[in-house]
DNA sequence: TGGAATGATGTTTTT
DNA sequence: CATCATTCCA
């Protein structure tokens, strides 16, 4: 048990307490996961059965590494057979064993949140009611909440409270929408995020056998990230726990950011009452962070009134303070902090990935995107639009699920008519009518179209036949083809493969790209692995059970050196060395959504408190005095919470008005100083055409002489381009570094080039 | 019925 | 500024 050394002595006694429910709290960077990992290892190590571990965390990734980690400790055998990943995933699994029991099919399918709004959005025109008052997002945000509270739709309706809180939105039908999503969605044969949690509650509340059988299989239950888990979350673990009670929860209230979620700090204090005679711990070494970054943050979390009071301290070395940054766009941000990775890379012989961009919402990456593509810096977004959430992928996950699922209607809806098979909106209407007065799926109402009225004329309704008869010959090779064999059918007999083919755009081959990536992707999935057709073939279907619950953080590319670009909610539980929060902006962030109670502003202050908190050397802070929102320029201030950090961490350079010229030609010359001999040229001189050659030298060595000097361009010049290939100018306009050429290349058509970043070849 | 063109309309955060 | 959705035309 040698592995015990590696931890401290708080660390080591809430490892050792294996029996009984406990709670650890765990301050930012604390070890919490290292407490968690050795737990179980522990566990194991004391021989309780893998399999009767349940442990769940928050993401994907995190479960994933988690295992990696436990396995490095007990062996890779072992950690396989813990119960170990997401609430959604873990029971997901459960559920797939046992929804016959609450009456859903085997198969059933998972609507993601755009399948949820469609829904919602048909249900809502279906009652003839306007999208405009009952829009289709607060709709579903209001059921998710419904469902993540555990009120059914006749709860809802007799609830007098939440009555009249929509009658007051103007909203006195919501509970009648609610009835009829729930109602649609089951005869789909399909669950939302909400539902899988929901039914599970339902299925343990009913199922007095199930509920045995899990609680008994699960020895030991441990929750990361517990400030985070809703009523319908803590409501499972509670049932599942009561049994042996031997449930551990980890959490840290100051970094609980999902309250919007229906995330609630009521659940620690209900983990109070439930568990009487709990047993606490507190993690409060901080080994993650510079005393500059903790003492920052600390500064920053007691502006707080809700939270458990605590100290969070370390070691570590002071640090450097922080650098505050005025940028005068948004663009002018982005350019700063790629310069400065730039610089701050060459000088401490970092790698990409050390860095991280964190912003407060998705549409920020934007900036930073074109400012690192500029000057070659490899980067990777997470989140946004996740690869699964792209139009082609969803095309042809829902021929998936219609082959493994046929009752699933908004997957039915996505293909019927795609590629175009001449089924068109109003046939589609009339069926939908005629599936709502039967109460059936779309697919049984054509099935049963002799037997049931409806208004369709012979040559749609043989349409609509054609198309269930192909998607009745993929089933039949369900069980007896690979999911990859299987995939490559559908996508090429489907002829949305063709349909993709056909198109020569750039934006088209990338979708053409993608479908080639998920089918690959399938390929491996089938050749790893046991699944459940003939001869344990891995099968569509097995295909399917998760992938809605994927996410793009899910996915190696394998290269992985890359600066992580991402909203501050997914770096949750992540560190990087250098770490830099952008958009420190009023109503930005704190978002002007969260501006109206104190609640709310607390949340946002915790979300920054996490920010600050990833990063272990230095955390930069930046703020943008003028940005485009819905493409109107509009006039920002700097964020309160920079005037909430104790200014002695702070390195408050963006109060130094009119500082030199530009900090990104700075940056540059810095970069330059440090790499190459100093030149005669004083720096004003080694403008452009010397910086664009350091860049190059080091990006990209072998090309570094053939590149075109902005002077030789002019109107007319034939060019080529990295990644479009030949071209010729149109036209130019600006002045010196600022010059800008207007090309039309053939294969990529017109694009806007500045000459200083585009590297362009006399060709 | 399908496609292109025009208009309107919206950005918090995620499993 | 995008994307989307609806509308209008062929």
């Amino acid at each position: 048990m040698d592995y015990l050394d590696d931890l401290n002595e708080a660390q080591k006694v809430a490892v050792q307490s294996t029996d009984g429910p406990m709670m650890v709290i765990a301050g930012a960077g604390s070890g919490k996961t290292r407490v968690l990992t050795y737990r179980i290892a522990h566990l194991i190590e004391l021989g309780v059965d893998p399999f009767s571990i349940l442990s769940l965390t928050f993401t994907n990734k995190a479960a994933k590494e988690m295992k990696e980690r436990i396995g490095k400790i007990i062996g890779d055998d072992e950690a396989r057979n813990i119960w170990m990943g997401t609430f959604h995933s873990v029971f997901s699994r459960i559920l797939r064993i046992e929804c016959e029991k609450i009456n859903y099919p085997r198969n059933f399918t998972i609507y993601d949140t755009a399948d949820s709004k469609s829904l919602v959005k048909t249900v809502i025109k279906e009652m003839g009611l306007d999208d405009k008052v009952y829009k289709p997002g607060v709709v579903y945000n209001r059921i998710s909440s419904a469902k993540n509270n555990l009120i059914s739709p006749a709860a809802y309706a007799d609830d007098p409270e939440i009555s009249s809180e929509d009658k007051m939105a103007g909203r006195p039908r919501l509970a009648e929408i609610y009835a009829t999503y729930k109602n649609r969605c089951f005869r789909a044969g399909a669950m939302d995020f909400d539902d899988l949690l929901f039914n599970t509650n339902v299925l343990l509340r009913d199922h007095p056998d199930v509920l045995h059988k899990y609680q008994h299989r699960f020895r030991y239950i441990l929750v990361d990230e517990y400030q985070d888990t809703n009523f319908s979350q803590y409501l499972i673990i509670k049932k599942l726990a009561a049994a042996h009670e031997n449930v551990c929860v980890v959490g840290d209230d100051a970094q609980s950011i999902y309250a919007f979620r229906g995330a609630s700090i009521q659940n620690i204090l209900n983990f109070k009452q439930d568990y009487p005679g709990f047993k606490i711990f507190k993690l409060e070494q901080n080994y993650r962070s510079t005393k500059v970054i903790v003492n920052a943050a600390n500064s920053v979390i007691e502006k707080n009134k809700d939270q458990i009071k605590k100290t969070v301290w370390t070691d570590n070395p002071d640090g450097k303070q922080i650098i505050v940054h005025k940028a005068s766009s948004d663009n002018d941000e982005g350019q700063f902090v790629a310069s400065r990775i730039f610089d701050l890379k060459n000088q401490f012989k970092t790698t990409h990935k050390d860095f991280a961009i964190l912003y407060r919402t998705n549409a920020q990456s934007r900036a930073f995107e074109e400012a690192l593509r500029k000057i070659n810096l490899p980067y990777r977004i997470y989140g946004g639009l996740s690869f699964y959430q792209r139009k082609e992928i969803k095309d042809l996950l829902a021929y998936f699920r219609l082959t493994a699922n046929p009752q699933d209607e908004e997957a039915f809806k996505r293909v019927v008519n795609y590629p175009a098979r001449g089924i068109g909106k109003t046939s589609l209407e009339k069926l939908l009518i005629a599936a709502n007065d039967a109460d059936l799926s779309l697919w049984e109402t054509i099935e049963r179209a002799a037997e049931t009225s409806h208004s369709l004329n012979n040559a749609a309704l043989g349409k609509l036949r054609d198309f269930t008869t192909s998607i009745k010959s993929f089933q039949a090779l369900i069980q007896n083809q690979s999911a990859y064999d299987l995939g490559q059918h559908i996508a090429s007999s489907s002829g949305l493969l063709k349909d993709l083919h056909q198109d020569k755009s750039p934006e088209g081959v990338a979708r053409y790209e993608n479908i080639q990536e998920l089918l690959n992707g399938m390929k491996e999935f089938s050749d790893s692995g046991e699944g459940s057709g003939k001869n344990g073939l891995r099968t569509l279907a097995d295909f399917l059970l998760d992938v809605a619950l994927l996410t793009d953080a899910d996915n190696d590319d394998g290269d992985n050196d890359k600066i992580a670009l991402m909203t501050i909610h997914s770096a949750k539980g992540l560190e990087f060395p250098y770490v830099f929060i952008v958009g420190m902006e009023e109503n930005l962030f704190p978002s002007q959504m969260a501006m109206n109670s104190r609640e709310e502003l607390e949340e946002e202050r915790r979300l920054f408190y996490v920010a600050l908190t990833r990063a272990e050397k230095e955390a930069c802070l930046s703020y943008a005095t003028t940005r485009y929102r819905w493409g109107n320029l509009i006039f920002a201030d700097l964020s309160r919470f920079i005037d909430e950090i104790d200014e002695s961490f702070l390195d408050r350079r963006d109060l130094l008005n009119s500082r030199k010229p530009k900090s990104f030609n700075e940056d540059f010359s810095n970069a330059r100083k440090g790499f190459f001999n100093p030149s005669n040229k004083s720096a004003n001189d080694t403008l452009f055409s010397d910086k664009k050659q350091v860049s190059q030298a080091i990006t990209n060595p072998k090309n570094a002489g053939a590149i075109a000097k902005p002077d030789d361009i002019s109107v007319g010049t034939e060019v080529l381009h990295s990644r479009f290939g030949k071209g010729k100018v149109l036209s130019i306009e600006g002045e010196n570094e600022n010059r800008k050429a207007t090309v039309f290349f053939p294969s990529a058509g017109q694009k806007q080039l500045l000459l200083k970043f585009a590297k362009l070849e006399l060709a």
